[in-house]
DNA sequence: TGCGATTTTATCGTGCGCGATTTAATTTGC
DNA sequence: GCAAATTAAATCGCGCACGATAAAATCGCA
């Protein structure tokens, strides 16, 4: 018998991942945010101020894919970048107020993505950990 | 309250999908595919012959990233592309000799993923299948 | 103090994804 | 039997991802 990409979990992954932006996109598309740009802000709403690296090691990603990403929220007036005054190799990214007050504007997004996946709290959270605990082991074993 | 990415059920989905296309990329390089190449490989493995379309319907693709992508493929020398005789409008992809002979080189990969992942069989097909699950309701929604 | 190693960010090239549009072939309706 | 609508693939532009590398600042240690 030959597998089939609906057979396989990495299949199931790739496919629920995508179509988890898709059901963002317009949502996001209001704020004038990428899906990328959202998770980072997500991360400066919750701590502002981070390094390009802190960030990073909350959204899982590089300066090669940040550093373009900051830009362009800078382009957009969201967020400052400047160098840390005490280490000069780091680089400090606080939100402007426009980038601040676009957190009210994506509040009620949440809410509106668990209503879409017709599914209860209880029942996500337990999905979201069992994700959660399969990257995890995958990256132990990398 | 604020959320953070790791609260978030889009970021796991985010970050396992990435870890687990990690996690194919050493196995996958020996074999000169990226991870979305494989999956269309995987589709053909099935079933060859298949048109651009119907490729597309089981990869969750379209013909904007699939066509370059059965470019790249077929410079590869693992398929060849030909206009359908009766509907011209469709693109038959065939495998060539060399793109069949990868499946046998192909064929330890799956049972290698599921070793790194840990867990058992049965696991990962609950898993997947809520996974699929959780995707066809947020499609659904959209 | 000075110099090699390390850390942090930036740069570059390639390959997805995908919205929007285009081109060409087929089907539909009159 | 032919024009309009539909369908299939291709093209274009942009924004991730990421491997590889570079540049600059800091650290460690003799």
């Amino acid at each position: 018998m030959t597998l089939t990409p609906p057979d396989m979990i990495c299949f199931a992954l790739y496919s629920a991942a995508h179509a988890m932006q898709q059901a963002y996109k317009p949502l996001l598309d209001d704020l004038g945010l990428t899906y990328p740009q959202y998770l980072v802000l997500m991360a400066l709403w919750a701590q502002d101020g981070q390094t390009v690296g802190e960030i990073g090691r909350q959204v899982q990603l590089e300066s090669n894919t940040l550093t373009p990403l900051l830009k362009r929220l800078e382009s957009q007036g969201l967020v400052n970048r400047r160098r840390d005054d005490r280490d000069e190799r780091q680089v400090r990214i606080v939100l402007t107020e426009a980038g601040r007050a676009l957190q009210q504007r994506a509040e009620p997004i949440t809410a509106c993505i668990v209503e879409k996946t017709g599914m209860s709290l209880p029942d996500l959270l337990a999905l979201r950990d069992q994700i959660t605990a399969l990257r995890d082991r995958l990256r132990a074993g990398g």
